[in-house]
DNA sequence: GACACATATTCGACATCGCCGAATATCCCG
DNA sequence: CGGGATATTCGGCGATGTCGAATATGTGTC
């Protein structure tokens, strides 16, 4: 790993936490000279990553991720290809969708159908969950065996409400049953009065991709099964369109 | 400026453009020894930043980039403080608007209100378009004289439509009358059949922060008065939320 | 309005860290 | 199964980034 790369990497990150930090503030954040760190923040600031705050001397994230943003989602195949289904799917349950992709311990959103009850909803793209804490992080945690050990194994697991099963142990019996219904779930355990189920989409080499899921209230809960059959299917259908040769996918990874 | 940093910026860069590439079109693109290039997106990856496409070997960018983009949106100060006013100019106008920011020869769109016909419309966020083809553009270049001087300084300008203004001499012109009416105008010089009317936005320092446009149909040319009078409206309440003491406002940079 | 503090920024010398060429591993295609 | 092209690893040289001290800038206080 190069070291000003990864440096340069960890400023984005602490700006992505703060918000808006001074040099000074960074330089305590990173353990390094101030004087090292103003280097970093000026190349990035050069390269549109970074931003100084229009009053003030304290810096924050920049307008070119913005636009790398919207081109790394552009590039996704899966992505291009589920909007179709996620859409048809919405329609058919009345519920939110969400697409997923792993980034590390979270899950992160990379498209959403709002709810189609035309009521005001929060565009969620680009939200990212702790893995453990919802369903289509579980998805992806019970198909890709190295990523789970990575992701439990590293000391205990943070509580988003009292429901959030931080237990390293409990999760991968979990992980044993959503392999074999090909449906993960999830109650009150990201979010209050919220619960969700999800499968796995899959792609030519057999690989689990994302994760696809439903959204609805913990009072609806448990998903009628014609909500988790359409879901079933979509994700299937998906998987098929991206070359799967089979539904739901072996685990891998581990 | 940090030669790590900065190659590594390049490499995000030539990954937008290309979307796809392998280390060797990278090490071409860049002009760099494939080792090095190696070495960098390795380090990239490790961040997120960018990703080894699924089945191959080759890379694109990484979802480090959405989160990172997410974020970046929400510490707009501009952004959060225009939301109500933008979707309340969508509505009188019946125009969708769009509100941008210089990013070096362009602007980024960073909200976008659809046209409220209900009919099916691109999400236009983090789209980004040549400064000198656009309203948005022309209003940033108008008010901050080093920036027009460096857009309109490197050689000749791209043409986007055969009306695009590629003279930076007829573009100057226009500048100065902007500033008089604190509203810029291009039609077709961007997109065919696409028309949009500027203004500018500014913050407590009297500096101009972001443009805010409504785009119309070419056919509907020159926009009404009461189109351009909500424009203005807007553009002043909104600087004025920011903590601006006059609209328009004064000239700055150079 | 002037002083003092805190912060960002510049600069230069030392040594560290990353760069690159060659060797190896891996993948793909015929 | 073999050949070509690609990604990846490794280590030594030296260019490059790092860091401390000095300077500039701005901010709050008296």
């Amino acid at each position: 790993m190069i070291q000003a790369i990864d440096r340069a990497a960890r400023v984005l990150t602490s700006l992505q936490g703060a918000r808006h930090l001074g040099i000074a503030e960074l330089a305590a954040a990173l353990e390094l000279p101030p004087s090292t760190v103003h280097g970093i923040v000026k190349s990035l600031q050069g390269h549109g990553l970074v931003a100084k705050e229009p009053n003030g001397n304290r810096y924050m994230l920049g307008p070119a991720l913005l636009k790398l943003s919207n081109v790394y989602l552009d590039t996704l195949d899966v992505r291009a290809r589920s909007l179709r289904w996620t859409a048809e799917l919405a329609r058919r349950t009345g519920l939110a969708t969400r697409l997923g992709v792993e980034l590390f311990d979270e899950v992160i959103i990379i498209h959403h159908d709002e709810r189609p009850d035309g009521t005001e909803q929060m565009p969620e793209t680009g939200l990212s969950i702790p893995a453990h804490a919802s369903a289509l992080g579980k998805v992806l945690l019970a198909y890709d065996g190295a990523l789970a050990e990575t992701v439990l194994g590293d000391g205990e697991l943070r509580a988003l409400t009292g429901d959030t099963v931080t237990s390293a142990k409990a999760l991968t019996r979990q992980f044993a049953q959503i392999r074999e219904r090909g449906l993960a779930e999830e109650l009150d355990e990201a979010v209050l009065g919220e619960a969700s189920v999800a499968a796995p989409i899959a792609d030519r080499s057999g690989a689990v991709v994302a994760a696809l899921s439903v959204v609805l209230p913990s009072s609806d809960w448990p998903a009628a099964d014609a909500v988790q059959n359409a879901l079933r299917e979509t994700a299937r259908n998906i998987s098929r369109e991206l070359g799967a040769t089979r539904w739901p996918p072996l685990q891998s990874g581990e």
